[in-house]
DNA sequence: TAGTGGTCTAGACCACCCT
DNA sequence: GGGTGGTCTAGACCACTAA
């Protein structure tokens, strides 16, 4: 059990601190509203400088494990905010959150003419001309949850095969891999629908029963949108959860 | 036009130096995915220290107006990021971000038993027994939104009026003047549904129509849950909107 | 090699809260 | 008055990128 601080360690020092002080909370050592050491204890407690105990609690707020109030001190969050929210994740990660197997039925996958509102959300320069186009069943533990279509701008002389699809499950951990490429943000709308004959029939729903809509921009590290993709959610198998802050 | 930080100002150096840097963002000055300068050349351009610099340039960061490159630099977001998305708003502030008119028709404001649902997603101890019920029809532009139905936990002797509310309109800001209690986080929960023939009526849509159903629950500075509320949105007036990041 | 962001130190003073 | 978080300085070294 390692709760100091070794200087020789790969992991900076404030992310060492972030994760004792993580243990410590998850163990119940410090309870939720609870004040946990001062700033100026942690430094002598972990042997850091301020600014390092700083960046340390910093992080730990924005994961929403602990507040600070001015002139009072560092407390523990309760328990349902210490629970992650959620960030930008895949298809796949999303669903094994909620305990799920993620799956996934190909129907298309292809190069296609760009379509206008495809432009638009990735805004395409005049000669890109083309987008791959993925559309895709998408189930938790065998069932059918979602119909999602994404449309990519992948770049120059990149490919994607249905065998890496397949085989990978993840078009993201693909992206990472093989082009180093990493998601930094993502925009995204909700908004109700009813289902198509062929949607309902895909999503093994009747025609005209309600669907969330979601529809999302992914951009690189390096801002450059690289896909827009919709899912089509059944309404009775999907709950969206966000946590926002001020 | 002040472009220089001024020492002896009530407010930050480092919040100074995000103003200066978000004007000429967007003034256009620097340009969607150019350099803006080095933290080095800020530190020596505004006579602040580096440690400063990087304070700045951090919430500039987090309110998606740049981004930094290891080894590279920092850089000016594409426009779209630029826009500040969704953070915890009212839904007075969210209308009015969207350009309608906010109002309201009171149907309920009462004290009552507290449910087992609500008594759970405010962590109600044993000896609080009542909440306050709030019941709303929300307008934007006159025309109903949502409907919004709200259980509050006000600290003991706390009192809310219909008078108050219709002459304020939003509960927050009475909440955060008259009680000083500042709102910090919020969990939601997003799902669709169909209108009730009761819903239907009050929204002015056909009864079996899709609504989008909004959960909340709502978190002090000092997160105490006080507030859980749900808002029933007509599906084909409203759309969620929110910035994911990693 | 030079320039960039990432981490870190050892101080300092201010603003706020409580007794 | 003493403790807390909030802001700030003037350095330093490391890791990464590009010419």
């Amino acid at each position: 059990m390692s709760s100091t601080i070794n200087p020789n360690d790969m992991l900076p020092r404030y992310f060492q601190l972030v994760t004792i002080l993580r243990a410590k909370i998850e163990a119940g050592e410090w309870q939720p509203h609870a004040a946990i050491p001062s700033e100026r204890q942690l430094e002598v407690l972990y042997s850091v400088s301020r600014t390092t105990v700083r960046q340390a609690v910093g992080l730990l707020i924005r994961q929403g494990l602990v507040y600070q109030l001015h002139g009072k001190g560092t407390y523990v969050s309760p328990r349902k905010l210490q629970k992650g929210l959620v960030e930008l994740t895949s298809f796949s990660e999303d669903m094994l959150q909620r305990g799920l197997q993620p799956g996934q039925r190909i129907l298309e996958l292809a190069e296609v003419e760009a379509p206008e509102q495809v432009r638009q959300h990735l805004e395409l320069s005049p000669d890109i001309r083309t987008v791959i186009r993925l559309e895709r069943v998408r189930t938790g533990d065998g069932q059918p949850i979602g119909l999602q279509t994404s449309y990519l701008n992948l770049p120059a002389g990149a490919t994607l095969t249905r065998e890496q699809l397949e085989e990978r499950g993840s078009l993201y951990a693909i992206l990472q891999e093989k082009y180093n490429i990493n998601l930094a943000a993502a925009d995204e709308t909700l908004e109700v629908t009813v289902a198509t004959p062929r949607e309902a029939l895909l999503l093994e729903v009747p025609a005209g029963n309600p669907l969330l809509l979601s529809e999302r921009i992914l951009w690189t590290n390096e801002r450059r949108a690289i896909e827009f993709v919709k899912i089509l959610y059944r309404g009775d198998r999907y709950r969206y959860t966000v946590r926002l802050t001020r």
